[in-house]
DNA sequence: CTCCTTTTGTTGTAATTACAACATACTTAT
DNA sequence: ATAAGTATGTTGTAATTACAACAAAAGGAG
C-alpha cells in the first residue's frame, strides 16, 4: 500500500477501490525541475494533481509583472481539483514546481463520466470530493466575511463573534497570534494591537495574548 | 411535475429519481411568517432548504447587536446545503423569512448515509452537489483573491488581471458597473472612479464606461 | 429637442490605516 | 538568574481611503 493512499482524497476506501479509482481515473505520474511551470493560468484542465514528493506554489502573476505567491500544496495534498471538476473554468492561478517533484494526476474532466456510474469507488470518491469542497467553502465564506468590513474594528468584532458562536462561549481561544490574526484579517499588525488595546478599554472586549472575552455588558 | 423539480440541485434527474430522492432524503416542507427565525447562528444542521415560495434572508448579528444581510435566497434557491453536508460545522448566520414562505427541507446529515448507497438518483444528487460546492468556490475565492490588496489601485488590478485571463483578450467588458464594481471590490464608488482616472492617465489601462483594455507597458 | 433621471467623474476634508521606530512583556536556553 | 530572542503594545507621521457635495456626461420619455 503506497503512502498516497492516506490522503483524505481516498478516505475510507479500501486499497481495491483506490486501485480501481486509479485505473478509472487514468492516473498518471509526472515529474517536474524544480521552478518548471505544472499548470498555467488562462488554461483550463481536466485533471488535477496529487503531490507524492517536493511540493509546489500556487502563484498569481499579472500581466504587469507582480507576482504574488497564494499557497504551498506538499505531500499528499492536491492542487486544482476545482478546475477539474468544472472543465470550463479558466485558471486564475499559475502552478509550478517549487522544488524537484512528481505529481500524480488524476483525469476527471467534469462530472459527466461519473455521474451515471453506479460503482462503489465513484460513490466514495465524490463524497470525498464533495467533503473536501464543502469544507473549502466555509473557511472562505468565513474568510471573505471577515475582510469585508472597512475598519480594522469591525473586522475583528467580526471575527470573534463567529469564534464564539462556534466555541458556544463568549469566552474562548483563538489560534492566532497577533502576526497571523493580523494576516488572516489583512490589516497591519501594529494597527491591530492598537484597535484591540481601544477595544479593551472601551469595555468591549477583554483579552490577554490569545484568550479572548466578549462583554456584551 | 413540480416547478421546483427544475432546481439545479436536480439537474439530469428524472422525475422518478427526483422523487426517491425526496422519500429517501424525508423531505418535509414548512411554511413561515414573514421575520420568523429558520436557522439560528450558533446552531448545527442536518438539513438543508428549498425554497418552494417567498424568499428568505440570511443575515448576520453579533451580540452588540449589528445586524448585516449577507443575501437572498428566492425561489428554487436553496441554503445551509454547505452546513448540512458538515453536520458539525456551527452556522455562523442566521436564516430568517423575508416574507411568508414555504420551504422543502432536505436531511442530509453528512454524507454517511449516501457514501455507501450505490444507487442511481444518489450519485446524481452528490454530483450536483459538488457542481454546486465547487462553482461557489470558485465565486468565493475569486473575490477573497480581489479584495486582499489593501490599496483601490492593487484590487481594480488584480480584478481586471483576472477578467483579462477569463476572456483571453487584454480588451474586454466587465458586468459591472461602477457602484457594483466598488461594492465587489468593497470601496467606495467614488475612490473607484478617481483611481479609474489615475491608472489611465498613467497609461496602465483605457476604459470607457464598462469596456476595459490593458497597457502592458 | 428638452426635461428629467441615472451614472460617472472630480474635488476637498476628515477619518482610518500602514508603516516605522521604539518600548515593554513574555520565552527559552544556558 | 541572566541574556538573547520573540511577541506584543505604543506612538507619531505619511499615505490612503471614505464621505459628502457637486459637476459633467449619458440615457430615456415625452
Amino acid at each position: 500500500m503506497k503512502s498516497f493512499y492516506q490522503s483524505v482524497i481516498f478516505k475510507d476506501m479500501t486499497e481495491e477501490e483506490i486501485e480501481t479509482c486509479l485505473t478509472e481515473l487514468r492516473a498518471t505520474e509526472k515529474t517536474y525541475k524544480k521552478d518548471e511551470m505544472i499548470l498555467m493560468a488562462g488554461d483550463t484542465t481536466e485533471r488535477f494533481g496529487l503531490v507524492l514528493e517536493g511540493s509546489v506554489t500556487i502563484e498569481s502573476n499579472d500581466i504587469w509583472g507582480n507576482r504574488t505567491i497564494l499557497s504551498h500544496v506538499g505531500n499528499r495534498h492536491f492542487f486544482a481539483e476545482t478546475y477539474a471538476l468544472l472543465e470550463d473554468e479558466t485558471l486564475l492561478v499559475d502552478v509550478r514546481a517549487n522544488e524537484n517533484c512528481r505529481i500524480l494526476f488524476f483525469r476527471i474532466g467534469s462530472l459527466k463520466s461519473l455521474r451515471s456510474s453506479n460503482e462503489l469507488w465513484a460513490m466514495k470518491f465524490i463524497c470525498n470530493m464533495l467533503e473536501i469542497s464543502a469544507y473549502k467553502n466555509v473557511v472562505l465564506s468565513g474568510r471573505s466575511f471577515h475582510i469585508s468590513p472597512r475598519t480594522i474594528r469591525e473586522r475583528i468584532l467580526s471575527y470573534l463573534n463567529t469564534v464564539s458562536l462556534q466555541k458556544h462561549s463568549t469566552e474562548f481561544d483563538i489560534p492566532f497570534d497577533r502576526q497571523q490574526l493580523a494576516d488572516y484579517l489583512n490589516v497591519d499588525r501594529s494597527a491591530l494591537s492598537n484597535e484591540l488595546s481601544k477595544l479593551q478599554r472601551e469595555g468591549i472586549i477583554s483579552c490577554r495574548k490569545n484568550h479572548f472575552e466578549l462583554l456584551s455588558h
